[in-house]
DNA sequence: AAGGACGCCAACCGCACTGTT
DNA sequence: CAACAGTGCGGTTGGCGTCCT
């Protein structure tokens, strides 16, 4: 029995969403939260499915989201991540605040695979491509290797040998044990020594100040705060952060949509904006939404005068609370 | 200048998982 | 317990921009 589409595909709208249509996504979700994806483009007025919708939102209009490339620090960790966790793209974004899966297996898939290979990294393994492994492999780059289409019901990182050991820890037990950096040295063809995964020592990312910073203010308790809290906030698309309001108010990498946005939402925009990683705070669509959010906090200041247990709650929580949504369930 | 090749990434597709009835 | 709905997740693709010849 097959299953059933996630909603009916007769004249719904395909391919790259409009300014248009962001506009009504955005001005809907922030009025009414986020509820019942398949009930949104309905409620919305958008010729759309609800997985597009949530997809778009997360991916692409989220408030709390980074543009532009990962830096080096974060890319290491996606690196180290990776290392332990495989694939699971979105465990790997829980860690990167602001980040999300899809991008995060993008840049992947454009850069972090490429970079490793050209340091003589398995990007599958983490290990030093043997020349066994390359001459396997080297036929075909690309190639999925019979071990890399893992069965999703068993653990995928048996394959990635850095730290694994027989028994796979949870993932629970990988975040929390997470370190950046399980020191190996290795020194590459041009002499450098390679740190790690393959990263040159020369490369090896250093927290910057905002990154600091970034982890003082996300986290809820200062004086826990270490400079490897990774795991302090999270905005991955399947989880929200416990500091919203704190993250979106102080997130000095917290950047807006570029004000160009309109003009690039079809794509094609990224290869030359995203080759600066961070710049000025830019507004661009959300401006229109300044008073959405306004009133959004406006909103929650609202409901915690009623309700005191509501203080120090971060929109998204409130959002997703069931008695917010203001219809009722189709 | 033209056009083919390549890189990049937003968006789609379909399966898996979880909760509800 | 089965059927179903809703959502999450990872793999893949389409199309645009840039590079190269």
């Amino acid at each position: 029995m097959g299953r059933q589409p996630c909603c009916d595909k007769v004249g719904l709208k395909k391919g790259p969403w409009t300014a248009e249509e962001d506009k009504k996504l955005i001005n809907f979700i922030l009025t009414n939260g986020q509820c019942c994806w398949r009930a949104v483009p309905k409620l919305a007025g958008l010729l759309r499915c609800g997985k597009s919708c949530r997809l778009r939102w997360t991916n692409y209009l989220r408030p709390d989201l980074k543009r532009g490339l990962l830096s080096d620090y974060e890319e290491q960790m996606v690196i180290d991540l990776h290392a332990q966790l495989g694939n699971r793209w979105s465990k790997i974004a829980s860690h990167l605040p602001g980040r999300t899966d899809n991008e995060i297996k993008n840049h992947w898939n454009t850069h972090i695979k490429k970079k490793l290979k050209k340091m003589g990294i398995d990007p599958l393994t983490h290990q030093p491509l043997s020349s066994t492994v390359t001459d396997q492999y080297s036929h075909d780059d690309d190639q999925q290797q019979p071990e890399e289409k893992q069965d999703k019901t068993t653990s995928s990182s048996s394959i990635h040998s850095s730290s694994n050991s027989v028994t796979e820890p949870k993932d629970d037990e990988l975040a929390e044990n997470y370190s950046p950096t399980s020191t190996l040295f290795v020194v590459d063809e041009d002499g450098m020594e390679l740190i790690n995964d393959g990263f040159c020592t020369d490369e090896v990312p250093l927290m910057e100040p905002h990154e600091i910073i970034n982890v003082v203010s996300s986290s809820s308790d200062a004086t826990t705060t270490t400079s490897h809290s990774y795991s302090s906030s999270s905005t991955s698309s399947s989880s929200s952060s416990n500091n919203f309001l704190e993250d979106f108010q102080f997130m000095p990498e917290f950047e807006w949509p570029p004000s160009d946005y309109g003009n690039n939402i079809n794509g094609g925009s990224s290869s030359s904006s995203s080759n600066t990683t961070t710049s000025a705070p830019m507004i661009g669509l959300w401006d229109d939404y300044f008073n959405g959010w306004d009133l959004l906090m406006d909103d929650v200041d609202r409901k915690q005068m009623v309700d005191p247990s509501l203080t120090h709650q971060d929109p998204q929580t409130v959002l997703d609370q069931d008695d917010y949504w203001p219809f009722d369930l189709l």
